[in-house]
DNA sequence: CATGAATGAGTGTTCATTCAT
DNA sequence: AATGAATGAACACTCATTCAT
């Protein structure tokens, strides 16, 4: 196994079990154990444990981002576009389910650095923002404060992903497809 | 202080602890010190760490299911009701921002036992579930799956709360309250 | 064993240890173990290692303190009180060849934060300063710098105590006895 | 960098290390670091950590002795010599204070092996065992036992250069310079 | 020779919990 | 019921040393 195996393993496994039991729950030990390196070999890779779980948070954060945006394109039609946005993020959240997983649980917590936090807050939203604007300025969305419909995005995109990770067959349904993007995008249409 | 005094200065402790520090950054010994008790006795009322927060999440939730259910009267108009409701909701949070903020911590972490958990969730979604029922029989919200919706109402409800505490002045904005307001009601209407 | 009881165990068994072995080769949990109690139990008394140290020092050179003083008497001929000022010194390391040792290790150490060192050392000085500026006001001792004849005497303590512990058969020699007080009042004598 | 001049870095940069750290507080890498060299290379000089201070003792030591060596002559008169050594000894640390700072330190400490300590400390001790001697059959020393002496000349030695190195200005007062040694031969003298 | 990633035993310290008072 | 000293398992992290490159 290579330097940057080691590393990787270390990222995947401390996602598994930061996951499935928590940050606090699982110890440093048992992820390099689990990852098949010593000990110190975490800890030659970051600097601690609080360095593992941000360094988690931004790099699977930044995946989410350049998965969204490479796949997306804006044809003009902002509510297909804004169809197909949604559709594709949440596909990944169901090809992800544990980056997903992950999200819903440290987003909120105070095991990540608020300034990370904010960071990887920002590269997403600063996205978000300038499409809700154009879809403002063609009158197309409704004029509520930018920052509101931020955090309301944000919360339907959440609930959404959680209800389709435990629910993963009704995402195959067209119903609830249909349906989960209609409230999203009702929401914020003028 | 009586026995009932220490045991609710244990509580109080625990959120205002647990809130900014996080639950395992929060010894039990920290507690009983700030809470004026010795470290026996915090154990002579809750037989264990975990006993005691999930004892505070449900206590929490129990008291918000309170809080709202005596606020809000059907009169028919749905709509209204509803407006009414998602006020009386916000306001709770905004009176007690340290008990909103516990919500959103810890909702989503391995920290609560996944059946207080649910527990706690089905007691204020069955009183939601059954105002939504009612508001798709009379036609005025959206045929969509139930279960969908109620997950995104908590969704929009976490969001709103999540910004109107970070912005208190925000909630004395008529705009704001009447856009947050507009995007919960607009994404389940028919 | 009670409360009072282990801590003076924790004590004993650290002096010990800390001189056999050194201050880093020697771990907490050797000296709890040592001392009958748990690894927690240390902690419980003294907030760090460096915290257990820095006691030991401190109480070891007060009793040292306690010990010369309690039993020198100013009877106005002053050869004969630093006579005795002399062996009682050096009787006090000879019955206490542990303490004696753990200040020659420890007295240069970096393991003693320095303030702690300047203020154990001063504590002591402070009283032969006083004998040393009346040995000079009555012209039997030589008047050169008070601060270099302090560090004078410190040194030929220590080095007379090195000697004595490694050879404790020549302190019961008159010769020995006498030489070793003869080189030390010699170099100050006017 | 040449070979030895990466052996020379090495031992310059631990010098300076244990002395301002300490031996256990100052760790490997950090040294190699410091040196401008990989962790492998400390090794590839020096089989292990306490082979590196040993040797670093020793060779100080040597150092010491050839220095004083190579300055005093000779020349029939006692006194006038040990005047000269012991201004040529102090000079040495003057010049070399973090050399003699080392001493101080680790002269009584458990860090270097025993028997490191012993073979340096005779190598100076032959020398002035050598001369305390010429002074006792030339009467001009007194007849106190041998050992005992070199002892106090030691702690007399230490106790000197622990002043000058703590006052350096001191060491340009001829009062000072004069008061020091006078203590230092009156001690030994007939 | 030189490198530095990897190792894993060992460390100081924490903390939920117990129990004699 | 209330106390707080005592417990000891568990933890994050360090570091001298090795070895493949």
């Amino acid at each position: 196994m290579s330097r940057i195996d080691k590393k990787q393993a270390i990222l995947d496994t401390a996602l598994t079990l930061f996951v499935s039991q928590g940050f606090y729950a699982t110890s440093t030990a048992s992820i390099a154990k689990k990852a098949g390196v010593a000990t110190g070999t975490l800890f030659h890779h970051f600097p601690s444990k609080e360095a593992l779980i941000n360094h988690l948070y931004l790099s699977i954060k930044q995946e989410f981002a350049d998965a969204i945006q490479s796949k997306i394109s804006q044809k003009g039609e902002l509510k297909t576009d804004a169809q197909n946005l949604w559709q594709v993020a949440i596909n990944w959240a169901m090809e992800n389910p544990l980056k997903q997983e992950f999200f819903q649980q440290y987003s909120m917590s105070p095991s990540i650095a608020s300034e990370v936090r904010l960071q990887a807050m920002n590269s997403i939203l600063g996205f978000m923002g300038q499409l809700i604007k154009q879809g403002q300025k063609a009158g197309v969305l409704a004029d509520y404060p930018l920052s509101l419909m931020l955090e309301s995005c944000h919360g339907q995109y959440l609930a959404a992903t959680r209800y389709f990770i435990d629910n993963p067959t009704s995402w195959k349904d067209e119903e609830y497809k249909r349906s989960s993007f209609a409230m999203f995008w009702n929401a914020m249409k003028a």
